[in-house]
DNA sequence: TTCAATATGGACTATATGGTCCGTAATAAC
DNA sequence: GTTATTACGGACCATATAGTCCATATTGAA
């Protein structure tokens, strides 16, 4: 009954997402990005309602996929090791690293922004809630200490996660930045 | 020899400092600014040089007075207390508080500017320094285990405070916040 | 085949942006 | 008092910005 799309929604919306991920939003100019993924103003808006409404609609995007898959991957395997394996990925990281999408929105945008920032709790609620599972996991199988409060202690290791990504971007001495998950790990035991 | 300049360039930085700390960068618009501190572009632009210019003053000011009175207050008291004082103070941060104008700059600007990038990592070492100070007077006072690695520490210490800061623009429960606290401490001990 | 409904390209708009320029005013040295 | 030097107010500029509009194209249903 109606003309269909021609473009993939989903490829045009991470391909907005990485680059609000990329750059920030305010950096981000919607005619440097329509041209990038070689959309039209007209279909833009018809399809996303206004540069604010997409970057909810990438926020949203991000969880359902990027921190997902983080998440995801916070269950395989020990649960010592797969906390491991994650900040192994974050000590890794150098100033020019795409680090967690929710950092960058938290800082430039969830002090005014109130569909931002309930966006950004949600997720940092879910990957919360994942360390919780592993640490639960690893008390029970006797790889962490059982007395340790599971959702305080899961709350310290995303707060030590996302401190490491800021110094990541800081660009402090990867040397130092290591030697805090030994540290960080011990907390556990 | 020339006419005096008639505003006062520190009050007139400070209040650049204000905007760029509680806006962001890219979010805080020349006009607005100038208008708010009551400055001509003319005079801006003879003092400043640029809103680039003029951030990186800020930043180095913000260094320079705010920071450094945070470095200071970890000097006084007990180290264990001016620990916790710091600690408090994060805790006690609201999603619209003004958190660390280092933490703004390294995620909205450190990954694609150098200039901005230097700074905040000294930034973030001159409190890694207050911090590792603070730590190994306490080891030498018996409060802190004399066996840690102060510096390692420190970092974890820094790390911390920031992914709290994060957590708190994120507007995570205080409540789950504040049971990091002890977590934190207990790895100095 | 007609028609209602949606998509597309792209011209267009109003405004905001960072930055420049210049005429004039104020200052201190001589 | 003259002069060299700097500050100031504000007009001005080119461009970038997010967003609107419309003529045309495409579709599936009736």
């Amino acid at each position: 009954m109606a003309r269909l799309r021609e473009f993939d929604y989903e490829q045009v919306l991470d391909g907005a997402l990485g680059l609000f991920w990329r750059d920030g939003y305010e950096a981000t100019s919607l005619d440097g990005m329509l041209g990038e993924v070689g959309l039209s103003k007209s279909s833009f808006y018809g399809a996303f309602g206004s540069k604010h409404d997409m970057l909810l609609a990438a926020l949203d995007r991000y969880i359902e996929t990027v921190l997902q898959a983080n998440i995801e991957d916070l269950r395989r395997g020990s649960p010592r090791a797969a906390i491991v394996r994650h900040f192994d990925k974050i000590l890794g990281f150098q100033p020019v690293s795409k680090t967690c999408f929710l950092q960058v929105c938290a800082v430039e945008l969830a002090a005014h922004d109130q569909l931002v920032r309930m966006r950004v709790r949600r997720g940092v609620e879910l990957l919360e809630e994942a360390f919780r599972d592993a640490i639960a996991r690893g008390q029970a199988a006797g790889e962490f200490a059982a007395d340790g409060d599971a959702r305080a202690l899961a709350t310290f290791l995303v707060a030590n996660g996302y401190g490491l990504q800021m110094l990541a971007r800081a660009n402090l001495a990867a040397d130092w930045r290591k030697k805090t998950l030994p540290i960080i790990l011990k907390a556990l035991e």
